[in-house]
DNA sequence: ACCTGAACACCGTTCAAGT
DNA sequence: ACCTGAACACCGTTCAAGT
């Protein structure tokens, strides 16, 4: 098919073209799988401008995957916070963000892919704490908060939101990449295995 | 750099360029660190022999990808078992794979990534048990041992398997792709993990 | 039986030029 | 200020041919 023309921009409407190739490269990045999906080539394409005109707003491919990544990352993160507001309970609260993570995981499994599996790394300002390292802490939190009403034993709080992290990140991993396996529900098996991480329910 | 020149093979000689073929891609592929890293003209360059010569051992660069695959995941879960048959008790032999799952993935992150992480999925005659597989029932067995002898609480085995799976695999994932995270010790992380998770010292 | 030369359609990226 | 034409060195893959 021809790429389908788009009009010359004027001047100062160079801001637009970004946008609909950020946009563009997002679709592309999701409909792929991976970021094997994504070509620069196949961006202009799909925004109908000349492969040239993406480095006129990214240095280069890795950088135009970058814009693309912050946004996700930002957005699966307000989406956990928005679940753990919900609930009262620290130890809901923990748990409904790891429902939330695996619901948008596997809801975006290419741009998942992307922003965990991918070679291209987010990169910070030294001040700056990505979105990602927020709700870890949030997480942290809530179970010192339960440890300390005796809801959960006592225990390396830090210690253990690494684990939940680590669990439900494995659980998206593993279903995106092992489809042929016999997978239990990665809903109840992340809450289930977010109880005995955090040890609810284990004699006091 | 002028390609190594390869002298040609006899006749009942062509088994061997397989084989070289095989190890010059695992080799791409661990250095690359992921399937990005490996290429057909790259292999063929570093095997000394022309592009085309590849196709006449493997029907295409998937092809490729799965014999290396093939080979991996067989020496994987042989260090696994290998690992958990040092010790008597269930739980321990759990966390001795779960040790030497993540000590496997850790020192060949290329491969690692492209065992679990990449687009490249290993097929299965309709009989056949992958070696993975294997190694989840052994796991699962040993809880259900676990549990049967009283050391740790009851519980569905299976999916205690897959829990701790997720877990490992989480670990050495997330480790691989986000470097900058101020990483505790994986190994210890998985122990405390697995204990966790499979309930040992939880009340009874 | 074993392997290569030449070619095709892709890719990221660069440089000079056009409006 | 905004964008493209033409080119370079890569890639996987195919087809015809060489020893």
């Amino acid at each position: 098919m021809p790429p389908a023309a788009r009009e010359r921009n004027r001047r100062g409407e160079g801001e637009r073209l970004r946008e609909d190739i950020i946009e563009a490269a997002t679709a592309l990045m999701e409909r792929a799988g991976c970021d094997e999906g994504l070509t620069l080539r196949g961006t202009a394409r799909a925004v109908g401008v000349s492969p040239q005109a993406m480095y006129l707003h990214f240095d280069d491919l890795t950088t135009l995957v970058l814009a693309v990544l912050g946004r996700c990352h930002a957005l699966m993160s307000s989406v956990m916070e928005a679940a753990a507001a919900e609930w009262d309970d620290p130890v809901e609260r923990v748990l409904a963000r790891g429902r939330a993570y695996i619901t948008w995981g596997m809801a975006n499994p290419g741009l998942y892919q992307v922003m965990y599996e991918g070679r291209v790394q987010a990169v910070h300002e030294p001040g700056e704490v990505p979105p990602g390292r927020k709700v870890l802490w949030a997480v942290r939190d809530d179970v010192t908060a339960a440890m300390a009403s005796g809801r959960i034993p006592e225990g390396d709080a830090g210690l253990i939101a690494v684990q939940l992290w680590a669990l439900v990140h494995g659980l998206v991993s593993l279903r995106a990449n092992k489809p042929h396996f016999p997978w239990p529900d990665p809903l109840a098996l992340a809450d289930a295995g977010g109880r005995r991480i955090m040890g609810v329910g284990a004699g006091s």
